[in-house]
RNA sequence: GGGCCGGUAGUUCAGUUCGGAAUGAAUGCCUGACUUGCACUCAGGAGGCCGCGGGUUCAAAUCCCGCCCGGUCCA
């Protein structure tokens, strides 16, 4: 596949020909650079292809060394004295977008309502250095020595461009890098490489420069200007600069230690080498890794190993000497990382489950989990955290506040990885020991899959239960393709629905929407705009909420010309209200007077504020990792799905109820207002965005005084009075970490209750106790019946005793065949169990005998037959009969010689199936020769 | 949101393929023997709505459908 480039002109600018820059082809790794020096050859980055080698390594190009906060404050406060305004950090969790979960660059900030015109910047131009979170690159934090890391900081100066207000370009945005990196920080002029790109990413793209210094790569400059559109690319009206400067990577070069993870977390790292007993490691053989280190090729693990020989082989080493050596190094320096990640995360509010965001964090712990166990310090965990939380809250004061709910989570998704292990170990030792009493001694690769597909076991972890009990263990190289494989069957099905209404309506004027001017308006007049097919009516304005936001919407009539209608659905399409009703359907131009189902509309209003208070209270109980995931309102019960990571006990469901039913009595007026969305997000913060992402530059926000705020297009009560009395009738568990709650309002509520009420009291009835009586009459009423089961049981027993003995000649037919005794047994009701056990006692009592005993009643007929030990040596085979009796019976039977039983439906016919019976025996008996 | 695995004695699990006795196993519990006592060992015993509700069948822990609960993988 050819690289997609851009020409020369794309990056040729007045900069690089006033320093002398000269541009250059890398014979190395075929790429184009731009350098002072005349005579390069090779790019200068420290790649896989092996253009060169890291030569900062403990000899630093800067002026002095800085550590990750002085590096950051340098690079804000750089750009601030040139014109750009700060702007503090967004969250890790990217809850304005629905396209994303994680920040994973300064940019995302912004997407997609700044880069694509809608919102005007916050500012302009701006700078902001952004925690970022990359799991893409979880497999190669560690092995790079910090080129890659899961979190990092983007350091971002971005400039928007309208076509009516340029503010700066390519040539600014390299003069701005240039000046930083050399009056800044001191590093050479010509130390500096631009090496061109071609960037793309989120549906847009553009070139860019990369900066190389020493062989790292420590920004990237991007100018995006594209949009992507089926593959072409298509100009922007809006071009973005977008700068991505890795603020870990300039601490990293400006120290030049061993490691970028030595630069970023001195003393964390010391702690963990500390914990983990590396004792002295010898830091000149891993600086001498370390330069050769951009060797190591990021991907699979096939490139990997020869990843592994080729470092080795720089650095005059084996392999194996190599992993062993770096191996423990590599994994702490993952632990350091990771545990950064999960702090943020966590502070963030994730709970790990087994959706969106919480899938993804619960990966990373239990890879984390992994690590440390590797390192043997596994319940240090919480230790690392806390570090972590200590050192960097000092820029993050979140961190600090959310302490304790980082590790209240931490220690239960701990709990809950650590139980999936003890299964799992005792799981695999049982495969182990089957295989091996069947004389097998590897685990198939089938079994290893399921293993990890259903019980969440890498390979790893079956290979090391499986070796206890002797079984070897070979997870193939494509062993996480093969778990892909299994989920091929159902592939996801991909809907794209575009609605045609949208052309259709594109041309009409926004409706205008009453129910927002006042949501207690229960009549309306409006001209009729538009009548689409299908009975779909277009007004001027409405009172009639269109379904949205987990609200349903409203219903009621159209009355025109004297005839009436019935408005059955209304959506809204595009700006513009679609009201479908039945026949007869209004006329354009026409005018209408429309009436909402107030009943309905003011129970989902009511339903809607109680979501609110619900979600308040939550948090309350639970804590600030509470967030909706989900809601949906109806007219009898109405449901919030929020994040936790435990089942939610009944006390905290309690309290929950107590509190939001408090919030309702407190008689708190719900004020909405519009807000400019930066504005929204500066007073009230992130948490608006509890329905997800919300489109738009004004937002609506609803605000319950001091108990909840929300960004929401739903309707609301004026006042929380109006509510009355919120029920909560039930909770389930939708996934692991969501919590579903379902509730009712006002006299739904009362119903509800009711209805739970009537339930008790049927259930008194039928016991007939009184209700405060029930538990103890029900606790006494199970016992008893358990007593009873036992004393049936007991009489059956007791009774085969009995019968088994004398008694049975009395009643029993017996007859003597070839020195074989048939007892010949009727029961009457018919009682299985007992024919068993008598017969069993008969036979067992006197080998020869056979015992067939049987009862019929109008609809069925049953068989019990069995043979003793000597019968059935003499040829004799209760199942052979049994089939053959219960045949004439019109049903069937089988078991085995010496037990069987079986029976029908044409009860009549016992007699003939009995004689049948003993015919077949006398045959077995008689072919037998003796 | 989709897929997969599981729910049987207080606990950990056999048994479900192919319907036919839950003589279920281990462990824990109780009683007794041994012992100064404990532990060990031995003998005996108690302990099961086979997750819930339907269906099919002469017969369901087992097959079918629905639900509940837990685990897990993927997006």
């Amino acid at each position: 596949m050819k690289k997609k480039r851009f020409p020369k002109r794309e990056y040729h600018i007045p900069f690089f020909d006033e320093q002398g820059f000269e541009r250059k082809f890398c014979s190395n790794c075929s790429e184009y650079f731009w350098t002072l020096i005349p005579d390069m050859e090779t790019c200068g980055e420290a790649t896989s292809k092996g253009c060169t080698q890291y030569t900062f390594i403990g000899n630093p190009p800067t002026r002095k060394a800085y550590n990750l906060h002085e590096m950051r404050e340098t690079f804000l406060s750089f750009f601030e004295k040139r014109g750009h305004q700060r702007m503090k950090p967004y969250p890790v969790v990217a809850r304005w977008r629905d396209d994303l979960y994680l920040t994973s660059a300064s940019i995302v900030d912004f997407q997609p309502y700044v880069t694509n015109g809608i919102v005007p910047a916050p500012a302009n131009p701006l700078v902001i250095s952004q925690p970022c979170i990359r799991l893409i690159d979880v497999d190669n934090t560690g092995p790079t020595f910090g080129r890659h890391l899961t979190f990092f900081e983007m350091g971002g100066h971005h400039a928007f461009n309208y076509p009516d207000k340029e503010v700066y370009w390519k040539d600014q945005t390299v003069r701005y890098h240039h000046e930083f990196v050399t009056k800044e920080l001191g590093i050479p002029s010509e130390e500096v490489i631009y090496k061109e790109d071609v960037w793309s990413g989120g549906g847009n793209a553009g070139p860019d420069l990369e900066t190389v210094v020493r062989g790292l790569e420590l920004a990237t400059l991007v100018f995006m200007k594209f949009k992507v559109v089926n593959g072409k690319f298509v100009e922007l009206p809006i071009r973005t600069v977008d700068t991505g400067y890795g603020i870990e990577r300039y601490t990293w070069i400006s120290r030049g230690t061993v490691s970028g993870f030595h630069a970023i977390y001195g003393t964390i790292l010391d702690k963990i080498f500390k914990m983990a007993s590396f004792g002295k490691v010898d830091n000149n053989l891993l600086a001498e890794i370390a330069q050769v280190s951009g060797t190591f090729e990021p991907g699979e693990s096939a490139k990997r190993e020869t990843s592994w020989k080729k470092v080795a082989k720089q650095v005059g080493m084996t392999k194996s000497e190599l992993i062993k050596f770096f191996k423990p190094i590599e994994t702490a320096f993952a632990v350091a990382d990771h545990t950064k990640s999960l702090a943020f995360l966590l502070a963030e509010g994730v709970v790990p489950s087994n959706v969106q965001e919480g899938y993804l964090t619960r990966l990373l712990i239990r890879r984390t989990y992994r690590l440390l166990r590797a390192l043997a310090i596994e319940d240090r965990l919480d230790d690392i955290i806390d570090l972590q939380i200590r050192i960097w809250s000092k820029d993050f004061p979140r961190l600090r506040e959310m302490h304790k709910e980082i590790l209240d989570v931490l220690s239960v998704e701990k709990r809950k990885f650590e139980d999936t292990l003890k299964r799992g170990d005792a799981l695999v030792s049982r495969i182990a020991q089957n295989l091996k009493a069947k004389g097998k001694r590897k685990l198939p690769i089938k079994t290893l899959v399921e293993l990890y597909d259903s019980h969440g076991l890498p390979p790893e972890a079956v290979r090391e239960s499986a070796m206890k009990k002797g079984i070897t263990v070979e997870a193939p190289d494509d062993f996480y393709k093969m778990v892909a494989e299994r989920h091929l069957e159902a592939p996801p099905k991909e809907e794209l629905v575009t609605d045609e209404r949208l052309d259709l309506v594109a041309t009409l004027p926004e409706t205008q929407l009453l129910y927002y001017t006042d949501s207690h308006l229960t009549q309306f007049e409006s001209r009729v705009l538009r009548v689409l097919k299908k009975n779909q009516v277009i007004l001027e304005k409405t009172i009639f909420y269109p379904e949205g936001g987990g609200q349903p919407s409203d219903k009621g009539s159209f009355e025109f010309n004297g005839e009436k209608t019935e408005v059955v659905d209304v959506q809204k399409v595009g700006r513009v209200v679609i009201h479908t009703v039945k026949d007869p359907v209004p006329k354009e131009g026409g005018k209408i007077k429309g009436q909402i189902d107030w009943d309905r509309r003011s129970a989902l209003m009511r339903a809607h504020t109680a979501t609110h208070l619900i979600m308040g209270a939550a948090r309350r109980v639970l804590g600030q990792h509470v967030w909706q995931t989900g809601t949906q309102k109806n007219v009898e019960q109405a449901r919030l799905d929020i994040s936790h990571y435990q089942r939610l006990t009944p006390e905290e469901v309690n309290r929950i109820e107590v509190l939001a039913n408090q919030a309702a009595t407190s008689m708190i007026p719900v004020e909405t207002q519009w807000l400019p969305r930066d504005e929204a997000e500066a007073e009230f913060g992130f948490r608006l965005y509890q329905g997800g992402a919300v489109p738009g530059k004004e937002i609506r926000v609803v605000k319950v005084g001091e108990w909840e705020v929300e960004a929401c297009a739903g309707t609301h009560v004026g006042n929380t009075g109006e509510i009355g009395f919120i029920k909560i009738l039930n909770t389930e568990r939708i996934q692991d970490g969501i919590e579903r709650i379902v509730y009712s309002t006002a006299h739904h509520a009362v119903q509800a209750s009711q209805a739970k009420e009537k339930l008790l009291r049927q259930v008194a009835d039928t016991l007939d106790a009184p209700i405060d009586k029930l538990l103890p009459t029900t606790k006494r009423l199970l016992k008893e019946w358990k007593e009873m089961r036992r004393e049936n049981k007991r009489l059956i027993e007791e009774l085969a005793v009995l019968e088994s003995g004398k008694s049975i000649e009395q009643t029993a037919i017996t007859k003597e065949i070839d020195g074989t005794k048939l007892v010949i047994q009727k029961y009457e009701p018919i009682n299985v169990n007992r024919m068993i056990k008598t017969a069993s006692k008969i036979t067992k009592n006197d080998p020869t005998s056979v015992a067939l005993f049987y009862g019929a009643d109008k609809k069925t007929a049953r068989m019990v037959i069995l043979a003793g030990g000597s019968a059935v040596a003499k040829g004799v085979n209760a199942s052979e009969i049994a089939k053959e009796a219960a045949e004439i019976l019109g049903g069937g039977g089988s078991g085995r010689p010496e037990f069987a039983q079986g029976g029908g439906t044409r009860s009549g016919k016992i007699g003939v199936a009995l004689q049948k019976a003993e015919d077949r025996l006398r045959k077995q008996l008689s072919i037998t020769p003796q």
